[in-house]
DNA sequence: AAGAGGCCCTGATAGC
DNA sequence: TGCTATCAGGGCCTCT
């Protein structure tokens, strides 16, 4: 599901309501996701207080109040809902938690607050969550990963030395966490299509322009995912239940044998697997 | 040693 | 209608 924009606002959506709260009880009924939850996963979490909540890539960090952490990955189906207390409960005091948006199957965790409770659903299970003992820890995990686009070491120096010798075609590595973080596969085709650069193009190829105008559509079509609430696709909504728009703006994904979108363009959008993920391109702008 | 491909899963949709 | 095949926003692991 998932790209930076819209682990972005999930994140936005949940730190307004769990930020200072304290977790009563974590209930987990299926611990085979991506990696398996171990056994002392719920009493690490128990009585912990969640300071803050941030994201990093595609990454949600829940930090509490002992400088633990706990990171939150959404694999490709994972969802997080925020539900409350049914008004039933008031009267029966069972401890149960309803929402008529909470999905029937897959809640594999449910996180409980005073009067909330955060559930994670992820039909596909290539989703993860960890508990993260320290800082130590925590900058250990991340170390693998690249700057997101938005981070000042993504710049013309990072990109050039990267690109030099580099067989590997430029939308394989805007994939490739280690090089930049957060972009996707959707992301990944709409930023080629507003720089102009072939999806096949290897790196080693790319010039000074390439590389100023990868670093500023990157960030400028993040951003405006961003602003637009992320791309709901196949349902994607924010912990509230709201959808996002940034669907309505792609220029390229999805949108195989129609016209390109850019002034004049007599271009036809093409649909071409790369290493076995689909990409859309102009064939005729994107040269 | 970089890079391609397989694989982990379920569900929606396309095609017959 | 109902079956089967294909594909889906990710990333780790293995093989070459």
């Amino acid at each position: 599901m998932p790209e930076l924009p819209e682990v972005e606002i999930v994140k936005q959506s949940l730190e307004k309501k769990i930020e200072r709260k304290k977790i009563k009880k974590v209930i987990i009924k299926n611990r085979n996701l991506r990696f398996k939850i171990p056994a002392n996963f719920e009493k690490n979490l128990n009585n912990k207080i969640i300071k803050k909540v941030s994201r990093l890539s595609k990454y949600i960090i829940f930090h509490f109040s002992d400088y633990s952490f706990c990171i939150l990955h959404l694999g490709m189906s994972g969802t997080i809902h925020l539900v409350g207390k049914s008004k039933k409960e008031k009267f029966t005091n069972a401890s149960f938690y309803s929402s008529p948006n909470l999905p029937k199957n897959h809640n594999h965790i449910r996180i409980k607050f005073d009067n909330l409770c955060l559930v994670y659903n992820d039909p596909r299970r290539f989703g993860f969550i960890l508990y993260i003992k320290n800082k130590k820890e925590l900058i250990d995990k991340f170390s693998h990963i690249g700057p997101e686009p938005f981070f000042r070491k993504f710049n013309l120096c990072y990109l050039l030395n990267s690109f030099k010798n580099k067989e590997k075609n430029i939308k394989n590595l805007l994939l490739d966490q280690k090089f930049v973080s957060g972009i996707g596969n959707i992301y990944a085709s709409e930023i080629l299509f507003h720089c102009k650069i072939n999806p096949m193009a290897k790196a080693r190829i790319l010039d000074k322009k390439n590389c100023r105008k990868l670093i500023f559509f990157s960030k400028k079509v993040l951003k405006k995912a961003i602003k637009k609430g992320g791309s709901s696709i196949r349902n994607f909504k924010n912990t509230s239940g709201k959808y996002g728009s940034f669907q309505k703006e792609f220029k390229v994904y999805k949108r195989e044998n129609l016209n390109c979108l850019k002034y004049k363009c007599k271009g036809k959008i093409q649909k071409k697997n790369i290493s076995n993920r689909a990409t859309f391109f102009c064939n005729i702008c994107q040269k």
